[in-house]
DNA sequence: TGCGGTACTTACCTTTTCGTAAGGGGAATC
DNA sequence: GATTCCCCTTACGAAAAGGTAAGTACCGCA
C-alpha cells in the first residue's frame, strides 16, 4: 500500500499531474525511461545514483498503476523484467519538456548565485 | 526552517523544477495568483479550501524564497499582504501548462473509470 | 465590552515518505 | 563451495511533511 485511493477531487489539472510525478525518483525515472526506451531493473538501479531498491520498486509499482509504466516479466533464469513508458507516460514526458527546461534554467541562475558565496577550497 | 538549502545537485532540469512546485498546495497557490494577479493572505486562504494558515505562510515563503512570489506588505491597520507573481513565477506558470493540460486529461480518464464505482447519478 | 477580521507565529502531534538492512531462490561464475 | 547476480519483499526506524489549536497586536463595529 504505497498511496491508498490515488483517485482525489483536484481542484485543477496541475493537481492532478503533480500527483503522479511527485516522489522523490519519478522525474529521473520517466527521464531514464524516454531516453533508454527499455530498461530493466538492475540499470534502472544503476541509472538513478543513490536509489535503493525499495523504493525504485515502490516508485515504479505506482507508476505502473498509475499507467505510466508498463512492466515486462520474462518467465526466465534469472529474472528478467522490463519496464517501459506507455502512451500515457509518454505524453507526461512531453508536457513535463517545459517545466524541464524552466528548471534548467534555474540551475543555471542558482549556479550563478552560488558562485559568488560556495567555496571550492573551503576548510 | 522549511527545507534548508534548497540547492541542491540537481540531476536533471525536471530534478529542478519539482523541487520548486512540490508542496501539497504549491500548485494550486501558482493558479490562484496567476488567474488573479494579485491576492491578499485571507483571499488566497480562501481560494484553498481545506488549508490551514500554518501551511499557507510556510508554502509562500518558501515560494518567495524560490523567486517564484512576491511579498508586498503595506504598513497599515489592520495589516495589507499583497501576494503576486515575479517574472520567474510567471514563466514557470506558462512551463506548467502542458502538464496541466495532461493532468486535466488524466482527470477526465479518471471519471470514466470512476463512475462505474461511485455514484453514477452525479452531475 | 465582546466579537470578528487582519496576517501571521508557535508548540505539539500524526501521517507520509524515505532510507537501511536483511532475506530468498536459483543459476552462473570463480 | 562460496560468491555474485537477478528482482524483489519485509521489518524497522528516522526524517520530512502536514494538520490542529492556541496566542499575538491592533482596529472597527455593535
Amino acid at each position: 500500500m504505497a498511496k491508498a485511493p490515488r483517485i482525489g477531487p483536484y481542484i485543477c489539472g496541475i493537481d492532478a499531474a503533480l500527483d503522479v510525478v511527485s516522489g522523490k525518483w519519478k522525474g529521473l525515472i520517466l527521464w531514464e525511461l524516454n531516453a533508454h526506451r527499455v530498461r530493466r531493473f538492475a540499470e534502472l538501479r544503476r541509472g538513478l545514483p543513490g536509489v535503493s531498491e525499495k523504493m525504485l520498486t515502490q516508485h515504479l509499482r505506482e507508476m505502473e498503476e498509475d499507467g505510466l509504466v508498463h512492466r515486462e516479466v520474462h518467465a526466465e533464469v534469472p529474472p528478467r523484467v522490463e519496464y517501459s513508458l506507455t502512451e500515457h507516460g509518454r505524453t507526461l514526458n512531453q508536457a513535463l519538456g517545459p517545466l524541464g527546461a524552466w528548471g534548467s534554467e534555474r540551475m543555471r541562475r542558482e549556479n550563478s548565485e552560488v558562485v559568488d558565496v560556495a567555496e571550492p577550497s573551503h576548510g
